[in-house]
DNA sequence: ACATGTTGTCGGGTTACTTCA
DNA sequence: CCTGAAGTAACCCGACAACAT
């Protein structure tokens, strides 16, 4: 071990004062306090080291941490003849050299932490905005669904009608081109959902029976006029009771109520939450949205 | 070949001191 | 002048590797 201190100050203290053992070209500035930033001009003033006060910790000169630096720029580790050759460049002790390039890499690494931590929140940020913005896309597409599907069933209403009594075709306005293109979308998809789900309510015979969409949620009908609705997805693990009367509740698996459910939060949701819900002479449907 | 001791280095944490606002 | 924050030289400790015995 590099040593070559020798303590002084009260017995049991941890850190005692301490004197340095000084190389022939730091030996000048034995016994005295010398403070940090130093000019060149005052060290050589002669009244700056009568004094003869223990030595303690003295800065390094500018000169000193240049090379010190630009010898860590080319490698910050530090082999034996480096840092004696660095040591003995710049005057100082070996051990000296070996403490600033310790400490020196210490410091790169909290800046490199700090680098680092920048990069991700700025990252963490910019996917954060994404993430908003997709979400207000899949609200504006949702609504769109909703929209469409309505008027598709205005439309087809009309054509069983057709040539009754009932309202003329031309009271709905013809869907656009982009209308279509969506509107096949839900027959593909959408409505396959709902036949698979009205099959198997009708499979299970009674209406107590329990049907699970392909959301994973899990609807149980409860009478002729209320169904509850489990969501896996959701980790409060919510119960929404929905009823023909227009009114629903939210309560958690404990049977408590729980205004802060986020669905509340869901226009969509919030808006078409009955819909989920069909009671017509004993028939259950659903609404279904991908 | 293996065990043990010595020496030096490292990273992480801490202390003591200086500087500055 | 006092004070707290920041920067930094130096230290302590445990782990590890290289080398000698």
């Amino acid at each position: 071990m590099e040593s070559g201190r020798l303590l002084f100050g009260s017995p049991g203290s941890h850190h005692g004062h301490q004197l340095f053992l000084l190389n022939d070209a730091s030996a000048i500035f034995r016994g005295s306090k010398r403070p940090f930033f130093t000019s060149a001009e005052e060290l050589l003033e002669e009244e700056y080291y009568d004094e003869q006060l223990p030595e303690k910790k003295r800065r390094l000169t500018p000169e000193q941490v240049l090379m010190l630096e630009r010898s860590f720029e080319e490698e910050n580790k530090l082999e034996p003849e480096r840092k004696s050759e660095l040591a003995r460049k710049l005057g100082l002790q070996p051990r000296q050299v070996a403490v600033w390039f310790q400490n020196r890499r210490a410091r790169w690494k909290t800046k490199q932490l700090e680098r680092d931590f920048d990069r991700l929140k700025s990252s963490y940020d910019s996917l954060l905005s994404d993430h908003e913005s997709l979400l207000q896309d899949n609200l504006r597409l949702r609504s769109q669904v909703m929209a469409l599907t309505e008027k598709l069933q205005t439309k087809e209403s009309g054509s069983v009608v057709e040539g009754s009594t009932g309202p003329k075709q031309d009271d709905v306005a013809p869907l656009s081109e982009a209308e279509q293109t969506t509107v096949a979308k839900i027959d593909t998809t959408l409505i396959p959902a709902v036949q698979i789900k009205a099959e198997d309510r009708l499979s299970s015979g009674s209406g107590g029976s329990a049907v699970v969409d392909t959301d994973g949620a899990h609807h149980q009908l409860v009478d002729s006029s209320v169904v509850e609705s489990y969501f896996p997805d959701d980790e409060y693990h919510h119960c929404i009771v929905g009823t023909t009367n227009g009114g629903f509740q939210s309560e958690e698996d404990d049977g408590h109520s729980d205004e802060g459910c986020s669905y509340y939060a869901d226009p969509i949701f919030t808006e078409h939450l009955n819909d989920r819900v069909e009671v017509d002479d004993g028939q259950l449907g659903w609404w279904v949205w991908s």
